[in-house]
DNA sequence: TATGAATGAGTCTTCATTCAT
DNA sequence: TATGAATGAAGACTCATTCAT
């Protein structure tokens, strides 16, 4: 909910493409189609069928299918980033802050933009380089925010391992959690969180 | 090494194709420029250029494009498979046993069939239903021992969570080292090992 | 000249295809090609050259070539059927009739179905089998008005054999005349209908 | 049987290969699926595999596979008017003798060549046009003995049309044979022929 | 003579993109 | 902005033919 009321905000300052304009219709079936059957196979065709309209339109909304897809991923790129920052100002402890990091990527995962999510990491191959150079400058602030966490609570002494490797190993857990977490299976998102809390940080707290 | 001999095994018994055959040579190229590039992004002439024989020699080999694809991934699957197997028989206690599962993937993920595994987990929804299935049954042994020697370590107390939940962890963990780990970096692979380890295992054995 | 009544109408009520379209250009053409040089040495090249387009946009109006060469077969099938329940509904004696069978069938083999008659005969095996079985039932109402006219014409005496065996010996007749009549040799179409006709019912009658 | 004999003496004099050399298998084979798939659908792989043989092989026989469906149909031309000759050579009225020019032409159709025969008719445009050249020149002593004949029968007043419609009229009602007629049906090919002649001749003498 | 891997031109088909309406 | 026919480059795959062994 607290997602929701940020999405909106970024919707109305235009960072963000609203799903109800033909811009965002096109996004979200662009980011359901390029998961399920990967970029390459999803022809323009394709997307413009599941938003109900011809696949010359497209190209009045975007210059090109490339377009299509780098819009998908910086979208999901921004919202990340405020969502973390939003999670990262609530958060007092250390301990928290981690929580926060780990939470916030399960929830894109997972959550209403688990589909851009997925592209994101499973189709950067097929973003043009230049597309992905701006992808990653985007990201910077991103992983910033991962890094300087994880180096704080390398300072704290609540993790056993370089900041960077661990930062690293945790993406990897959870972004592979796309490929088995069920919602509706016996955890919740929330011991999920929890159970990858527990591999980065001493078993104190949690 | 050692790995080297069982290599030399699987082919001299015919399970894997000698690389120094025409197929062979395929299938190293293929796994190459089906990481670099992806499978749809790399044509059939850019495999046959890269073995330096013409598009249509190719199909004297593999029926078509799919079939070469499949082949990358079985031969992985069945080494992967094989060499656990020897693996986890020279290993005595849980600790190691679970060190093995996690050495044994990082060799793959970062030796000399590095390409081919990248491609089993990228290009997997690339693979034609029926080939799908047919990997997965190839995989069944192989997930069947991580399950087992998982199951047994939480029995004898090493990991505190359930088996199946860390195992998909870690799993992730490994896997997403291939987009960042650098043998040439600071860390070797048995350190990378052991970082692993550690997010698996209490601290008191490593 | 009552043909070509016919075919408007059968162009008005969508039955067959108009050729001012460009679907029906494409008809006409492959119509023509493939009695020139057969369908396998027709590419679809040579299809979209003839009719001034380039291949690609073929397949705007047929999903493949096989699907060209049924809708050439199946136009005809519904025009020879539709004119030959015309012709007959006008003929009264059952030597009228026979007439007819016969006039009808050379109408189409030299007229300006020509082309896609021939093809119908002589690219059958080119032909999937599913779409074979779609031909046949098209042309079951055809061969039921030969059938029952020749019966009835045999119950009236005017014919000396059986009438299955003679309709399939005057088929061969007439279809074969597609290699070797001439409508500016010495003999016009009547004509040659008469001396089929002359093949058929005893000469008491023509 | 006489049949037999005379291919023997072909096959003797070199006219015709004989069956049992690689030579005649293949054109055994080559007859078979050319007929069963056309000559366009059936690959040069598909003849070695039929008799044997890989495909390289072939080229030792052939000079290209044009040259294999020239070989089939002219085996069969020669035949044909060697067959013929014979045949007309042992009747004596002119009934017999229009007699022998349908039975001979069935006995290609429906006999051992009958494959061959159906080639040669249905493959026609599948034929280089130098080899259809040839092909033509092959067979003019075969059909100036159906003109020669067909003359005869005229001038004796047996047939009531011009020679040469009739001529043709026959051809086709026998070539249609192929498509319908089966030897373990109602007729046999005796009745058949005399079906058949009872359309070229008037009813006296049957 | 037989082999069979390799050739390479040629086939059908796909699809992102354009553009006149 | 939407349409959808047309484009044309590119793709996978086929196959008659060659040739070193």
């Amino acid at each position: 909910m607290e997602e929701n009321q940020l999405i909106k905000q970024l919707i109305d300052s235009g960072k963000i493409s609203d799903p109800e304009t033909p811009r965002g219709r096109l996004l979200v079936a662009a980011a359901q189609l390029f998961k399920e059957k990967g970029y390459n196979r999803t022809t323009v065709r394709d997307l413009a069928a599941q938003v109900g309209i011809l696949s010359g339109s497209i190209f009045h909304h975007f210059k090109n299918k490339d377009e299509i897809l780098f819009a998908v991923m910086n979208e999901v790129v921004i919202a990340m980033d405020e969502a973390l920052k939003v999670s990262l100002s609530k958060a007092n402890t250390i301990n928290d802050k981690v929580r926060a990091l780990i939470a916030n990527e399960l929830d894109f995962i997972h959550g209403k933009t688990s589909n851009a999510t997925y592209v994101m990491v499973y189709e950067w191959r097929a973003l043009s380089e230049s597309y992905q150079q701006q992808i990653m400058q985007g990201r910077a602030g991103y992983f910033e925010l991962w890094q300087s966490t994880m180096d704080e609570a390398r300072r704290e002494g609540v993790i056993a391992m370089e900041p960077d490797c661990l930062r690293q190993l945790l993406h990897g857990a959870i972004i592979w959690t796309s490929h088995w977490y069920k919602s509706d299976g016996k955890l919740t998102i929330r011991q999920l969180t929890n159970r990858i809390l527990s591999l980065a940080i001493k078993p104190s707290s949690n």
